[in-house]
DNA sequence: ACTTTTGCTTGCATAATACAAGTAATAACG
DNA sequence: CGTTATTACTTGTATTATGCAAGCAAAAGT
């Protein structure tokens, strides 16, 4: 893969690598869902084809947003992680959900609405470090007996 | 123009509107580079097809992100604006600008760097009030002579 | 051993985007 | 007034992205 930047454009160029159906979709998964190997994401409400998902997984990785690694008691999961750059995304993804949460709603009544929504709502900032702290707990959990 | 909401989730459901090459960019050229007619968009350095525009200016005005008007002085020209929809969007596209001037410069060393990039590096709230104010600005003007 | 699970790949269908050309309605110019 | 240029598109065709169904090998479970 190469990626072919449009123009020198900072927004744009964010837009040449994250701009498409799939790839914010997987790292929301990864950073709000626990979503971790092939099958999690599968098995996700957005129900993504696994060609699609397998090729996906294969750009986050060369673009260094998602990393691999197996867990030494199980030779058969693959487990995926954001790395501190695709965690960086974490407040493009909060704006989005905020802009959701406000104009969304009208044209789509079934969008979700719990506390996590609420907070997000009252205090984007705290949402913010509670997901990225438990993004990251998680993640040295897993780095700890990793191989 | 039916939107097919993939799932309940707000992030998702945002991403099945904004989600593909050329609504953020076309939005983030209203924003902040002036560009009001077609044939602006056109000469644009992202240099978008003219079919393409066209489909999407007419999503983006189904999902009322965008009206048109007509200046009284030109039979011509059609104005394309955005609405305070679109305007809500700004937090998304500064975010996705201060993300690509962390992390993409390596890859891609040409990107631009120039006095608003610092200024949205160094004060975020800040450049999005001036560019919001400006657009308003503009947007009034334009409102008081269309028809 | 046999079956199931997981993480994929392959083949084919459809949808999105790209490129080139053409068109109708103004507007500008001689 | 007639000719040319501009603007906002549309149409046709090629290429790329995405979607769906099936298959497959390695590991795990029974």
């Amino acid at each position: 893969m190469e990626t072919k930047y449009r123009c020198n454009c900072p927004f744009t160029s964010a837009l040449d690598v994250l701009g498409d159906k799939w790839m914010l979709v997987i790292i929301k998964q990864m950073l709000l869902e626990n979503k971790e190997t092939f099958k999690d994401f599968t098995e996700s409400d957005e129900a993504i084809a696994t060609n699609i998902l397998s090729s996906k997984l294969k750009q986050l990785e060369e673009y260094g947003l998602v990393t691999k690694s197996k867990l030494p008691n199980n030779k058969k999961s693959i487990y995926y992680h954001l790395t501190d750059k695709a965690l960086d995304l974490t407040p493009v993804i909060l704006e989005l959900g905020i802009w959701s949460d406000k104009h969304l709603r009208e044209a789509h009544p079934t969008i979700v609405d719990d506390d996590g929504m609420q907070l997000l709502r009252t205090d984007k900032a705290e949402f913010g470090r509670v997901i990225e702290g438990k993004y990251r707990e998680k993640l040295a959990a897993i780095m700890a007996i990793s191989h």
